[in-house]
DNA sequence: CAATCATATGCCCATATAGGCATGTGTCAA
DNA sequence: TTGACACATGCCTATATGGGCATATGATTG
């Protein structure tokens, strides 16, 4: 069996670094599919890709504007990924700023394995 | 091009929901290989892949003791995460609970054409 | 209707995947 | 040394991908 598709879950949707610098871009407010392709220095058809994984996976929603479609960031569809990641809550003062006790640990187990 | 490789970073690497679940298992300390696939119904093989992806891209590491190899988590690997999406904090509130709002104005809609 | 601008799709390709399964490697005990 | 146990790797396959490019679809204006 291949991966999961891109599609099925905010989590694989995001896995792609251009799809989060849209949804980056987006934070600011509405924009069109042909400046969000030129800020991110990406072809039109490109951008249209990706945001269609977006839109399917309930990232962005789009809104018909003359010629235009506007996309907007739908922050909802990043729930799954908040409540996830915050299972993990306790461990952000604990694990980040200890590197120092993590090296006396793995020096630790080192001694202990000789 | 194919896709990123599922080590290329942390939000490609939990894209995979199994991997995930290793990584929640692994809140409550370390685990050896077998029983992590025993727990989650997977085969011996198939947790030692996953298992090797998270040690790749710094989720997870291996301490060997006797025959065994202990899996712990490293939570730093997901400060990537953690950051990027702390870049939409502000849209929490305002986005998810927008159901609420919705519902309220549905409400009052009524009452005002009633 | 025709022309034009803004987007979306379709097609081709190379690549990395996750699963299934067999087998290699490493460690300990007798 | 030989087993036995715990784990890692290798190989195979089907599949979905992202990029490049051409082209179809939609909406607006003259």
């Amino acid at each position: 069996m291949a991966r999961a598709a891109t599609t099925s879950d905010a989590f694989n949707a995001i896995a792609e670094p251009q799809r989060r610098e849209i949804l980056v871009l987006l934070r600011d407010g509405e924009r069109p599919v042909t400046e969000l392709a030129q800020d991110l220095g990406m072809t039109q058809p490109q951008a249209s890709k990706h945001l269609r994984v977006l839109r399917e996976v309930g990232l962005v929603r789009v809104r018909g504007v003359g010629k235009q479609r506007l996309y907007g960031l739908d922050a909802r569809g990043l729930r799954p990924l908040h409540e996830w990641l915050g299972g993990f809550e306790r461990f952000w003062g604990e694990s980040f700023d200890r590197l120092d006790e993590y090296l006396q640990e793995l020096k630790q187990a080192r001694r202990e394995s000789a």
